[in-house]
DNA sequence: CAGAACAAGTTGACATATCAACAATTCAGC
DNA sequence: GCTGAATTGTTGATATGTCAACTTGTTCTG
C-alpha cells in the first residue's frame, strides 16, 4: 500500500511532537522536585525503594528504571551522602548490595508523594479517563514499533 | 468533585508510563543513529540546520530545539570537529555565528533522512491516522497542564 | 555620546547517562 | 573440588544537559 507524502509527514512530526512534549513533561517534574533538591532520577529511585521495604541491588535499580548499572553507583552515592538511602552488605553476595531507605529517606518521600500524587494527576484532569487509557495504550504500541524497526539492518 | 483513588492511581500510572514509552522511543532513535555515530541530540541539529539553508545563530539552535545554549559550545564543537557543519561569521553582529551544514553535512543527511522517514512513519503503522492525530492534541494538552502545574508554589 | 542594560557565546562545576574494562565473587559442569 | 563462565559494582572516557559567572558586543536611553 502507498502512502501520500502528506501522510507520510504527518506521522514524522508527530513523533517529534511526542518527544518534545514528554521532554516537557520530564522538564516539569524537575522542576517540582527541586523544591527537595532532587532530580528525577533520584525520585524515581528513591520511590522506587520507597515500595520495596527490603531495597534491592544496583544492577536490580538499574533494571527497574531501564538505565545501566554503573550510573546507579553515582546515583546512590549522592544520595547515600545525603542519608536518604543506605548500602547494606548481603550475607550470602559479598559483591551486592542492598540498597534501602533511610528514616530521613521515608519521612522525605511521605513528604513528597501525596503533593506528587495531586499533581500528577491534575496533569490528567482535561483528559477523559477512556482518552487516557487509549494514549497510554497507544504510546505502548508505538514503544514497541520503535524498538523493533529502530533496530533492523540498514537496506 | 472527588475522585475515587482508583481513577487517581490510574492517571499516576499514565504519567509514568509515557516519560518510559518516550524514553524508549528516545532509545530506539539512538540505536538507529548509531549507524553514522550520531546522537538523537547531534541529528536534530543537523535536521534543522538542513532545512534552513543560511544557517542559525546557536541561541536560536538552542530555543528550537528546547535547550540551553550553553549546551551548544559543545554539541557544535563536535559536529565541526567532524566536519559537519561550521561556524561562520555574522557581519552585523560579532558576538554571534551562523552554525551551517558543509556540504559533507548535507549529503549526510541526504543519506540518512529517507531511511528515517521511512522508519518514523512505520512506528506509526499499527495506529490509525485519525487516532495518531488524537494522540499528538492530548500529548501538547498534558505538557501544557504539566508545566502550569509543575511551577505551582507548594501548600 | 556616555553609561546602563541587554544579548551571544564560552567556561567551569556539577548531574545524568552510556560503554568498555576491571576486580572480586559466585555459580555451573565436569 | 576445580576451572571457566557469568555477575556485581566500580572506574575512566566521553556525551549530554543544567546553571551561574564571565567576556565581548550591541542597543537603548537620558
Amino acid at each position: 500500500m502507498t502512502m501520500s507524502s502528506f501522510e507520510s509527514d504527518l506521522r514524522y512530526q508527530a513523533l517529534m511532537e511526542l518527544l518534545r512534549t514528554s521532554d516537557t513533561i520530564w522538564n516539569a517534574s524537575r522542576t517540582f522536585f527541586d523544591r527537595w533538591k532532587l532530580s528525577p532520577s533520584q525520585f524515581n529511585v528513591l520511590n522506587l525503594l520507597h515500595s520495596t521495604p527490603d531495597g534491592l541491588s544496583q544492577t536490580e535499580l538499574g533494571r527497574q528504571l531501564i538505565m545501566h548499572r554503573s550510573n546507579l553507583t553515582g546515583l546512590a552515592d549522592r544520595l547515600e551522602k545525603r542519608r536518604l538511602v543506605q548500602r547494606k552488605d548481603v550475607a550470602a553476595d559479598r559483591r551486592a548490595y542492598r540498597v534501602v531507605l533511610t528514616r530521613a529517606g521515608d519521612r522525605l518521600m511521605s513528604e513528597i508523594l501525596p503533593l506528587y500524587y495531586e499533581r500528577a494527576t491534575r496533569v490528567w484532569d482535561t483528559l477523559p479517563p477512556k482518552r487516557a487509557a487509549e494514549l497510554v495504550a497507544d504510546l505502548r504500541q508505538l514503544a514497541f514499533n520503535a524498538q523493533r524497526i529502530a533496530g533492523e539492518a540498514e537496506g
